[in-house]
DNA sequence: TGACATTATGACACCGGTGTCACAGATCAT
DNA sequence: ATGATCTGTGACACCGGTGTCATAATGTCA
């Protein structure tokens, strides 16, 4: 099968390539008759453009890249979500890169990334999106990009976040006003700027009521279910054992369930639990588990967006948002 | 900031474009001092060589796309872990693509994504991987595929899958063994091969026990969770209650878990509940889902790695693979 | 009808690399 | 010493498109 180009095209239509290039790209001033006639070639050909060839012309890809390193697949699931549906609006293809953000490494894997397939730009998840060092590697570079759900405010670059800080603090709110007071907490993971501020949503709800921190009921998970187990199995333990506890996601805080059902505890009679995220498990599960609702499709969907408003070289305005995260109450949380 | 193009390299080195050329790509006949020299102007410059247009030349984008649509997210998730290890192994990017099998939009999309980023090969995953439509398109067109987890056999094409029916047959016969005369099934998805498979299997199992096929018993779902409460509702009414449920994948098997759980059913005292995919949820609930375990991943893995070796021009030889799936046992099925 | 604006088209350079080939100078076998 | 082979290098075409600009053809208005 012989290739077809623009060139085959142009000699059989018997016009010049730009013409041809005119019709492949709905350009005016081409003669109806003249755009017919190439569109029918098109046809018999089975022509296909070519977007390398397009891409260095332009200088574009017309593909972002995702980078993240994250246990949780069911985040990575949902951020992918909300890219591709921003992506497929602005007729972009989204590339997936896992890696880590530990290492010497980082910065030459980006580097290969970049250099392997140009991408027009990156969406930062956590815990790139804090990462000072990609940071300021990609400002050098002249890379696009934009940060999700990142602590780092002091940058102009482009950001959307939900609010953890708050969520955090109306969860543990809401096991304080059922009746709670000994609230155990697991930490998610030290990379992670959420860990830090979910951390702290906690500390200040109890101030807020007055119950004395107690870093005895604190453990330190790191966002993965087989953290959550682990830590469930330290703060089961604890004597007297704590009315509730809130984990720093779903995935650990069923895994706190599952451990509590199998040494026959009721759920939430005997102790309540809860999550974070309004991952898919929270739902899939019994009880069902109450949690933060955090906007993680639509955060990453206004990124891309934002983004991709940037690569085609609009000014921004309103680079840094923030979304507002919602409690949901499900069964797994009661009075004690 | 100016652009460091190949040109700039040679003028600044003083030596011809070639020259770069070949210390970039690590090509010999280059002497040790020039080798040095340019090297040094690279960091100078601070150079980063144009993949476009590199792929360009060659002819290759090293990114490969992902074809899915798939209602269970993990399934999702391991097909991507697995595509991406032999990607990266081979410097390759993935590119993922869901999109709707249904409808006449189907080629068009494909067509506008083969497009508009050029892809060295396709991934199909299921239902895409039984596709005539697609396939015969694709085969039209030169691209590159592998397919994954299909039921089609007469083609000479990548393909990778596991035994669907067997693994099916066994997990039933487990049932049958511990008891169970009196089993229920839930179908998955029509679009899906495996759906067809997993309910031969079914039968199959049932046939070799003397137990007779009872079509009151089937459920249809479309491997969702949220088909599988559907599908829960239905069964848990019929009378008498099945003593075992055998779901065509985890997530249809939790939903019917949690629906027994809610109506205060014991599991497995009361009921057994069979999964299939071994996904994560399969053992972050409780009680754990007894499955069949699909080499999810490694299919993909293998696949890619074939089409890998395919796009490098290689003749690829053991196109067709099957692996085997594998029952676990967990603690969801019991005697009856 | 002439002066001018507008529309349709093509020639050609260019995007930033790679492949082919020619060629000068070094190395080797006879 | 001489022809043959090998090594290092550059000139140049090429990959398949797009952008710029010149120019021919057509339309518009006084």
């Amino acid at each position: 099968m012989k290739k077809v180009t623009i060139n085959s095209v142009a000699t059989y239509a018997g016009v010049s390539k730009k013409t041809v290039s005119r019709v492949l790209n709905n350009e005016p001033n081409v003669s109806p008759a003249t755009r017919e006639k190439v569109l029918k070639v098109f046809k018999e050909l089975d022509y296909t453009p070519n977007p390398i060839a397009r891409g260095l012309a332009r200088n574009r890809s017309f593909i972002i890249g995702c980078l993240y390193d994250n246990p949780s697949k069911s985040y990575i699931t949902r951020v992918q979500s909300g890219a591709l549906e921003a992506c497929h609006k602005h007729n972009y293809n989204l590339l997936i890169h896992p890696c880590e953000l530990r290492g010497d490494a980082l910065i030459g894997n980006i580097e290969n990334l970049l250099m392997t397939s140009r991408l027009d730009g990156l969406v930062l998840t956590p815990p790139f999106s804090d990462s000072v060092e990609l940071i300021e590697f990609l400002k050098k570079k002249n890379v696009n990009y934009a940060r999700v759900a990142s602590a780092i405010e002091d940058d102009e670059s482009i950001s959307v976040r939900s609010n953890d800080e708050q969520g955090a603090f109306e969860i543990t709110e809401h096991l304080i006003e059922l009746g709670h007071s000994h609230i155990a907490f697991i930490k998610g993971h030290p990379d992670h700027s959420a860990t830090e501020q979910r951390f702290s949503g906690y500390q200040r709800a109890l101030s807020a009521h007055n119950l004395t921190f107690d870093d005895t009921l604190v453990a330190e998970g790191n966002f993965s279910y087989h953290s959550g187990a682990d830590s469930a199995k330290a703060i089961l333990d604890i004597n007297p054992r704590p009315s509730a506890v809130f984990a720093s996601n779903d995935y650990m805080a069923a895994a706190v369930l599952k451990l509590a059902t199998q040494r026959q505890l009721k759920v939430p009679e005997d102790i309540s639990i809860a999550g974070f995220d309004n991952a898919p498990i929270a739902r899939h599960i019994w009880p069902g588990l109450t949690t933060i609702a955090q906007p993680v499709e639509e955060m990453t969907r206004q990124a891309v967006e934002l983004l991709i408003e940037q690569i085609g070289g609009a000014q921004v305005q309103a680079r840094q948002t923030t979304l507002e995260a919602k409690l949901i109450t499900r069964e797994s949380t009661s009075k004690p």
